[in-house]
DNA sequence: GCGACAG
DNA sequence: ATCTTGTCGC
């Protein structure tokens, strides 16, 4: 462990100390017309192109929103909120600050939230940053756990890390791959479970996320659409 | 010592 | 994440 990553450590250790990860049935639930935000990330040489995806809980979809920050750390795995969340914020506070929009009641990252090795992921970091109930929805586990998930379609298997449940392998859909989800903060373990599942329609990631991944992608690559605002350089 | 390692 | 061709399937 080098010297930015003893830094970061710490900073994990002191940020994880601020969220919160209600009990069963307390903090946020989830309401037909809440409004859901999707987020995501592409890279380009040192740049960072961000996009962000509104929709109610109930799937009506919104808009999208994409813009692009300088690259200012490197990806470290375990350290993945310093790369990706001050661009994430600063998308994020864009959109807050944009009086024509709906605010979001509910963030959904690209990563983990507690199922993390210092119970820190990239979701805790957004959600202690905007003080919004987050959960991160990752394709990889980053902890290591035992049993295998069902194979169909809801079946769900605890991650557990040093004795605690801390999110799950979710299939979304029959015969494929399962999802991880976990809390980043102010949801409960079984409402985040829940949302990752109904927000599902018929790919393995939210349509939500979905969305946000391909709005990135085009940006990234200079392509002009008609179905995503370009909010331009942030930060 | 060796391998694994969100995006 | 990104670099990349063809290929299988709905």
């Amino acid at each position: 462990m080098n010297d930015i990553e003893t830094q970061w450590a710490n900073e994990q250790r002191l940020m994880a100390a601020q969220v919160q990860i209600p009990t069963l049935g307390q903090g946020y639930q989830p309401q037909d017309n809440d409004v859901i935000l999707g987020l995501d990330i592409q890279y380009e040489s040192d740049k960072a192109y961000i996009a962000g995806d509104l929709q109610h809980y109930n799937g009506h979809h919104l808009g999208t929103y994409s813009g692009v920050t300088a690259v200012m750390a490197p990806y470290v795995p375990g350290f993945f909120c310093f790369r990706e969340g001050p661009p994430l914020f600063a998308l994020v506070n864009h959109l807050l600050n944009d009086a024509t929009l709906p605010r979001p009641d509910l963030l959904v990252v690209d990563g983990h939230g507690i199922a993390h090795p210092r119970t820190f992921g990239v979701a805790c970091w957004l959600g202690v940053k905007t003080g919004l109930p987050t959960i991160g929805i990752a394709k990889k586990s980053l902890l290591k756990f035992s049993g295998q998930v069902g194979n169909e379609q809801g079946s769900i298997l605890d991650i557990a890390h040093k004795g605690q449940v801390v999110g799950y392998a979710l299939r979304t859909q029959t015969g494929i791959k399962p999802e991880y989800v976990s809390p980043g903060h102010l949801v409960a373990l079984d409402t985040a479970k829940t949302v990752a599942l109904n927000l599902v329609s018929e790919y393995r990631i939210p349509d939500v996320l979905r969305r946000a991944d391909q709005m990135a992608r085009l940006h990234s690559k200079d392509e002009q659409t008609n179905d995503w605002i370009n909010v331009g350089t942030l930060g």
